[in-house]
DNA sequence: CTCAATGAACTGGGTTACCCAGTTTTAGGC
DNA sequence: GCCTAAAACTGGGTAACCCAGTTCATTGAG
């Protein structure tokens, strides 16, 4: 069991640190799914940490779903997936062109499937739902679609009819993540623009209840994507 | 802007109320991405609660990334997908059979793909990795396993071979839910037990180097857990 | 000897009042 | 107008409280 001041690296949080530590009792075997937590008051005096930050930390973890806190029943470990405040923060602030490679292909991995199953299952609903966007992405950019990404809104009407409400939120998750900043300098946006019309085979094979049709339309989208990438020599280069 | 003081639902945080009207704030579009949030102070006299409870909030949505902190520069918004508390605890509690259906469409998707990549790139040492479950998924169960399924670290060792962390963490965060004790009264436990040496022919197509191969054993795999699903008819006799 | 009632000790939830160091903003002086 | 210095503000952290619900050992009745 660790003992002692907790001393967290600069820019990290008190709390975050606690978060590694509880990480660590569960690596080391001495928390296991469902056991119990030390109470606050006793890893307070353990870490000479004040209670505020313990209860940042367990909250952030009961969020999550790690740890399940019972008023006046203690804490206990739910899953041994804690998650690593640093590690997270690292995955986050590196946006290079590696990540975003391996960022599309995990959406691409799962967006196959979602145009799949939304061939599948899709109701005339929520077919007009991935219809909308594509209409507002031929239409000239105005200043109403400032913060309305058409293309975004797209993806997220075909997972939203695939039926899977787990995977739906996984794309969602994955598409806020290419929004960042970060991977807006790696693209060459004249030909992410000029990739705008395959986005209505995509639809139309879904429309006609094709799933595999809608698969492969989907892989083809993401191909094109990868030609958007900016060559590395370029990159080099600008700088 | 929402004013008046918070009334969590029962068995629901202060905190969590305070990041169900963040989201709010969000949604209605007074909050866009990279603005800045009011406030400790200004929230606190807002929403009628103490700074801890703004605090926790805050801490949880900034370890997910939702949020960035700045000592002395105020708070950030960083993504506009702000999770909904509420919405989490409910999915975590509901352990139906169309949960775990749901559950396992998104790791078959998934795994895959982990299952051809890794098929692709694994090392000589990440076989060895694959390796090593299975031999103890066939050595009879022993005390020393009680706590290490030699199932999830087969899938695990898969995923860590695929040479993406993303898809790799992804998996990993579905198997540690597939491991909910509500699933576990679903399955017949014989039959799933019959199903070890189906992973088998899925270590030797990536051990073959052969993607297909091995995508289409993963996809059997699969299968054959389905047919591990305690029929609803049963379900309900034995109520 | 068993078992249920009881009450003390403990646990997490929440509040208030502080102090600190870094960032912004503002007001002054030039 | 421009730069500087001080004041105001912001998040980070601590300490001492109070509350309501849970645990658990003790105790007393059967």
């Amino acid at each position: 069991m660790i003992h002692g001041p907790l001393a967290p690296a600069p820019g990290q949080r008190f709390s975050e640190e606690v978060i590694s530590r509880i990480g660590q009792l569960v690596e080391e075997g001495e928390m296991r799914v469902d056991a119990r937590f030390p109470s606050e008051r006793v890893l307070e005096a353990r870490w000479r940490v004040s209670r505020l930050v313990i209860r940042e930390a367990f909250r952030a973890l009961e969020i999550q779903g790690v740890v399940e806190s019972r008023p006046g029943g203690g804490r206990y470990l739910r899953s041994d997936r804690v998650p690593d405040p640093a590690r997270l923060r690292r995955l986050r602030l590196e946006a290079g062109r590696e990540q975003l490679l391996q960022l599309w292909e995990t959406r691409e991995t799962l967006e196959c499937k979602t145009a799949e199953l939304a061939a599948e299952r899709a109701t005339p609903e929520q077919l007009e739902a991935i219809a909308h966007p594509l209409r507002l992405l031929d239409a000239p950019p105005s200043e109403a679609l400032r913060h309305t990404d058409p293309n975004r809104l797209f993806h997220l009407a075909i997972a939203g009819a695939c039926g899977n409400p787990l995977l739906e939120d996984m794309v969602a998750d994955l598409l806020a993540r290419s929004q960042a900043t970060g991977f807006r300098a790696l693209l060459e946006l004249e030909d992410l623009a000029a990739l705008q019309p395959e986005h209505h085979p995509i639809f139309d094979a879904i429309a006609a209840h094709d799933p595999a049709a809608a698969r492969a339309a989907m892989r083809r989208h993401f191909e094109g994507l990868r030609g958007c990438l900016r060559a590395p020599a370029l990159l080099a280069a600008a700088r």
